[in-house]
DNA sequence: TCAAAAGTGTTATGAGTACACCCATGG
DNA sequence: CCATGGGTGTACTCATAACACTTTTGA
C-alpha cells in the first residue's frame, strides 16, 4: 500500500510527515482538577490511555483540527483552547514519524454531557492520578500543567474551568488545586474582588455550608478587556511557578 | 515527479505534509534592536526577504532543525533558542502545504562574524524597519516581538543579546528599545542590581562618556538558578505588554 | 445550640515610583 | 573649566501579607 499523500512534490527532495494534534483537556469538578483521557482505538498500544488527538486533515488549520478533535470528544464549541507546543522527536511515535502539535483546553466539566465511555472510551482522571500514557503524552501533560500554572498566575484564565455562576470559595479551591497550596481566604477574596471582574448575584450556594456563599458571575466585557493584564492572583509567584 | 517521501503508510489514509522551521533572530548593536533576514533563494518570491528557515529532515528533531538552520546562517552554537509556535494555515505556503514551526533566537550580534551577504544574502534590519516579508512571516515576527516583550518582563533573557561585558546604561537602552519607552535610570539600575545577578568589573567603558561606565558580567550560576523567577524589570507591565 | 463554612478589618512591611544633585573626566 | 553622561539617596504611596473574630443557619 502506497502513501495516499503522494503527489507531485513542488519542493523536491524533502520528506513528508504526518501531523497530528493532541489535546490536554482540563476540567474542575468543584473539588479536584481533572484530565480527560481516552482509550486508544488504534494499534499500537490499543487499549492504553492517551490524550485525545487526531491527524491534521488536508485543508485544515491546526486550530481547526484541535477544535474538531475537541468537539468530536465533548460536543463542545467555543472552548478555551491554546496551542502549547509542537513535539517533533523523530521516534516519538513508533509506528510512523508523526509531528504532534499539543493544545491545552479548559472546559467547564458540567457542560460536558456526552456519555464518557461510549464511542471514545473517555474518562476523567484526577490530575494527581494520571494513568500510564502512551508515547510522549506524559511530557505533554507535564508541560501543560506548567503552562497552566504560569498563565493562571498572570491572566484570569481559570474562570474557564468554572460554571457561569460560582462562589469565591469555589474559586479559591480551584486556585489552591492548581498551585497545590493554600491561600489566606481574606486576602484571596479581597484580591479577586479588587479586579472588579466579578458581579455579585443575589442567590447563594448552600451546597457546602449552612450560611451559604454568594454566587458571582464573570463580567465578560471586563474579562475580555483585561485578559492581558497581570493580575497576580498568586502570592509569591516566583516560589510557586515551576 | 513523484513525492520522494512516499513510503508504506502505516497510519493509512492520512495525508503527509512538509514541515519547516523558521527562525526569528534578534540582535542588539548597542543602540538598536535588529532582526536577521535572508533573501530567499527558492522560488516563489525568490529574491524577497524572509526569515531563515529550512525543512525538517527525516531523522531530526525540531530543536535540532532550528539549531542547524541557525548554525548554517551564523556559525553560532549554543544560542538562546525557543520554540514560538507552529503555523499551520493550509495555504500559508502557496507552493505546497507546509507546516512551519517558528523559533525565536537571541544572539550577541558581535559574535556573529560570518560574512552577511555571501551564501545566504543575510542582512540585519532595524526591528522598526522590517522590509516586506514572504508568506506569513510578518505574523511570525509580530508574535516573536510580543513574546519577547512578555518573557523579558518576567525573566532575565535580554542578557542573551549583550556581549559578555556590558554596562548598566547599555542594558537600559536595550530594555527601553524592547518596550519602546524610557525608564528612570536611578530606579532601573537599583532594580537590576538588586537581583544580584551582575558582577561589577574593574574596567570602565569610556566609549559613550568621559566619566566612563563600569562593566558588569552576568553571574551565570545565579542566572541559571533564577531564570524562572519573576524579576519584574518593567514598571507597569500591564500597560506595556501587548 | 452548636458546628461549619462565609465573610470582613487592621496593621506592618516592602516594593515601586517620583524626584534632584554630585561625580568623573576628556576635550 | 565645563559639558556630558554616570552614579547615587530619600520620601511617598500603594500593594502584599499576616493575622482573628463575627455571622449565618441547618441539623
Amino acid at each position: 500500500m502506497y502513501d495516499s499523500g503522494s503527489k507531485i512534490t513542488r519542493y523536491p527532495g524533502q520528506s513528508h510527515l504526518l501531523v497530528a494534534v493532541d489535546c490536554i483537556i482540563f476540567g474542575f469538578d468543584g473539588t479536584n482538577i481533572k484530565l480527560l483521557l481516552v482509550q486508544r482505538g488504534l494499534k499500537p498500544e490499543k487499549g492504553k490511555w492517551s490524550l485525545m488527538g487526531g491527524f491534521l486533515q488536508a485543508r485544515e488549520s491546526l486550530d481547526d483540527a484541535a477544535n474538531r478533535v475537541l468537539r468530536k470528544l465533548t460536543g463542545l464549541e467555543g472552548v478555551y483552547l491554546e496551542q502549547l507546543q509542537a513535539f517533533g522527536d523523530p521516534s516519538r511515535d513508533p509506528v510512523e514519524r508523526t509531528l504532534s502539535v499539543a493544545y491545552f483546553a479548559l472546559i467547564d466539566i458540567h457542560q460536558y454531557e456526552k456519555q464518557l465511555s461510549n464511542e471514545y472510551h473517555a474518562e476523567w482522571f484526577l490530575l494527581k492520578k494520571i494513568p500510564e500514557l502512551i508515547f510522549d503524552h506524559p511530557a505533554m501533560v507535564e508541560l501543560a500543567k506548567k503552562q497552566l500554572r504560569y498563565k493562571a498566575a498572570l491572566h484570569p484564565i481559570l474562570f474557564e474551568l468554572l460554571p457561569a455562576r460560582f462562589t469565591i470559595p469555589q474559586l479559591q479551591i480551584l486556585y489552591e488545586g492548581i498551585y497545590d497550596t493554600t491561600f489566606d481566604n481574606r486576602n484571596f477574596s479581597r484580591k479577586v474582588l479588587s479586579t472588579d471582574l466579578l458581579i455579585k448575584q443575589k442567590e447563594k450556594d448552600k451546597a457546602n455550608s449552612k450560611k451559604g456563599a454568594f454566587y458571582y458571575k464573570l463580567d465578560k466585557r471586563k474579562y475580555k478587556a483585561n485578559f492581558q493584564a497581570f493580575l497576580n492572583f498568586i502570592p509569591n509567584p516566583d516560589k510557586l511557578l515551576m
